[in-house]
DNA sequence: TCAAATTAGTTTAACTTTCAACTAACGCGG
DNA sequence: CCGCGTTAGTTGAAAGTTAAACTAATTTGA
């Protein structure tokens, strides 16, 4: 089929959300570092910590963090070095095993939370009328339904 | 100062903007894996395609494509490798070298983006009302110039 | 005119992420 | 109850990225 390219508008919609967002998620880091955390690993924690007894099997961790098991499997070494998190085997299935926060984790977890709200107001929402951020919400939970649509029908290939 | 929360409006945009983003990003850049691409070398190509003579200096060519000089270093080391780019010493400024996009790489980067172009339509553009696009793009450069902004006072301190 | 500061670009080492292979345990069908 | 496909999670190696040190050339300004 030919090529259908972008014209002027949606190519400006195209690149003014690429580009803003590399920057935004590259200032959010930045933000995050002060606290040695990147936000990925600040997403594990946070998810961490509102789970029961602040503890979750690693899949699920993975799962909800976006993340391959592999690559949580090697931040938990990292971050049980560091005394955020421990390892504990699973009773009911002995394969697995629950990613644990330990109380140096809720400490760091708590401390580095005001700051990356207040990095996420500053760079992103405060910005945003309520009608943007009713818009965005709009918006991308559609791409993301979309998305979760054409994985679907692409795995049954 | 107490921490400002975000309340669920806010709540909501931040993690549908969040999560749809990265969802997305990790599509395109699955579809551009058929190519051998990643989108950051994809985007280093298009620029290199576009520009005179389809060349441009090291330094230019990183801060267009977002990337640091270390990063394009390496990454031109490996297109090298596969014969998309070369490197031409700098004839005004010995210091300087130009990056030069061979046949192979035009050939290439001709073949990828039909393919790119389409999978940002089905990813995300055809998804887009024009309104959502032209909203999409006033909501991004907002933000964008607010980083700007921002970059540019924490810098002078 | 020349020493000091800056800029262009590369390199090395440390760190992170991905990919594929692997171990061990689970659970289903017969 | 047992063999076989699947699932949980880890590992090691390869590839990618970052950060800092480094070389060499250029610019600045006294």
């Amino acid at each position: 089929m030919a090529t259908k390219w972008l014209n002027p508008r949606e190519m400006k919609a195209w690149r003014s959300y690429i580009i803003a967002s590399r920057r935004l998620l590259d200032a959010l880091d930045l933000d995050l570092s002060g606290h040695d955390l990147s936000m990925a690993d600040y997403e594990v924690l946070a998810l961490l910590s509102e789970a029961p007894d602040r503890r979750m099997r690693m899949t699920e961790l993975a799962d909800l963090a976006m993340v391959s098991k592999s690559r949580l499997s090697h931040r938990m070494k990292v971050m049980e070095k560091i005394g955020w998190v421990k390892r504990q085997a699973c009773d009911s299935d002995k394969r697995g095993s629950w990613a644990v926060m330990t109380d140096k984790g809720w400490k760091a977890i708590v401390k580095a939370a005001p700051d990356h709200v207040a990095s996420v107001r500053n760079r992103l929402i405060d910005h945003l009328t309520a009608k943007d951020q009713e818009d965005i919400s709009k918006i991308f939970e559609r791409i993301q339904s979309n998305l979760r649509n054409q994985y679907r029908s692409e795995e049954s290939n």
